[in-house]
DNA sequence: ATCGGGACTGTACGCATGTACAGTATTCTG
DNA sequence: CAGAATACTGTACATGCGTACAGTCCCGAT
């Protein structure tokens, strides 16, 4: 257990390397993020990126990881684990975002961790009833993985529509968010209609 | 105006130029498609790509313009102005969810296309009544336009999910949104609580 | 003290990309 | 039916990419 502050400066370089992955994957997708530029943000060579970590790949697998031990932490923490979706995308929303947006099969591994968060949270609403459970819970975790990482997924165009802070779009954006989650959106059930669910459903 | 019919093997080598970089804009995202890889599925040749729209840049601009002319045409349209989002999306989705996720002006410059018809969207459900109007109606309508393009964002990963069939993907991932558009997702106000709107709201 | 291994770097190679250029075929125009 | 403009192609070039390699530096174990 680390007891004393650390600074990015006293990170191991293999430590920066992996941090500055994170940050460039995130930023401009993996194909887009060169190995030159990740080197060169975490301060060394680019021969020593390829020293730790051998291929792009599995540079991508170590960040991918990363991420998987932070999802399981959040999800084995005692006290409250009500949105650790929410937690989770607070820390890594755009790396995320960029790896799911890029499809194969890691970004479908990481989804399927996703899901299977937005499971865990789907069944402790249900059961404490603040949660209205969908016919297709599956299809209801799918959803909720989708809404959580759309925002991201959309950081660019949200960002210029607020003005050029992403935080304050993140926020903006929030509100209708919640307004829908709570309320819906329409009053009738011609959205259903169209989606071809039967309309003699329970409210 | 044209009478016969049309078959891709009938239109002019430019137009099929166009029709392939839109698809494989859509398939791979604006950096990873090729010029070479869109000549060859065009049927023709590299230089007679650069022949005919200079650079790659233009080539895009060409596709962006083509989709705007779409969203128009749409727009301008008799009848059902109804669901000009979803039509618009039905038939680009996966060409506007690559680039609006790509970022930059170009990216911008869709997504305020988008927004104008969300806005429209909502000015007539809210005149109608059948939709639910949002405190905020500009965000709101950012909100519609990113729920309408993220399932198109992660089509990778949840056609994956779907079990390879990315209509499947996209028509079982439609249901809970559905019932979340109708009834919302939450049976209290705790969500709106968290986004930091006041709760004394009318229902 | 030394010596062996890992951290680290500079350089270079093969490859794919966007684009420019010269030249040929085709089609329109007078 | 010439001639000019346009459609179209093959080839080549500069650039940036991921990666391999040889070599230097440094620190800990014997």
């Amino acid at each position: 257990m680390r007891t004393v502050p650390i600074s990015a400066g006293d990170l191991t370089a293999r430590a920066r390397i992996v941090a500055s992955a994170l940050e460039r994957f995130a930023a401009h997708g993996y194909e887009a993020a060169t190995m030159r530029d990740i080197a060169a943000h975490a301060g060394v060579s680019t021969a020593l990126v390829t020293h730790h970590f051998g291929t792009k790949q599995a540079l991508r697998e170590e960040c991918d990881a990363r991420v998987v031990r932070f999802i399981a932490e959040k999800q084995d923490a005692p006290g409250t684990p009500s949105d650790v979706l929410g937690e989770v995308l607070g820390t890594f929303g755009p790396y995320l975002a960029r790896m799911l947006g890029d499809g194969g099969a890691a970004s479908d591994a990481l989804f399927e961790r996703l899901l299977e968060v937005a499971r865990a949270t789907i069944a402790d609403g249900s059961a404490s009833g603040w949660l209205r459970p969908a016919r297709d819970p599956e299809a209801q975790a799918a959803a909720l993985v989708m809404l959580g990482v759309a925002p991201f997924l959309m950081l660019g165009p949200l960002t210029t529509w607020a003005g050029g802070d992403s935080e304050a779009a993140l926020q903006r954006i929030a509100a209708p968010l919640a307004e829908l989650y709570t309320h819906g959106l329409a009053t009738d059930d011609r959205l259903l209609a169209a989606a071809g669910l039967a309309t003699e459903e329970a409210r």
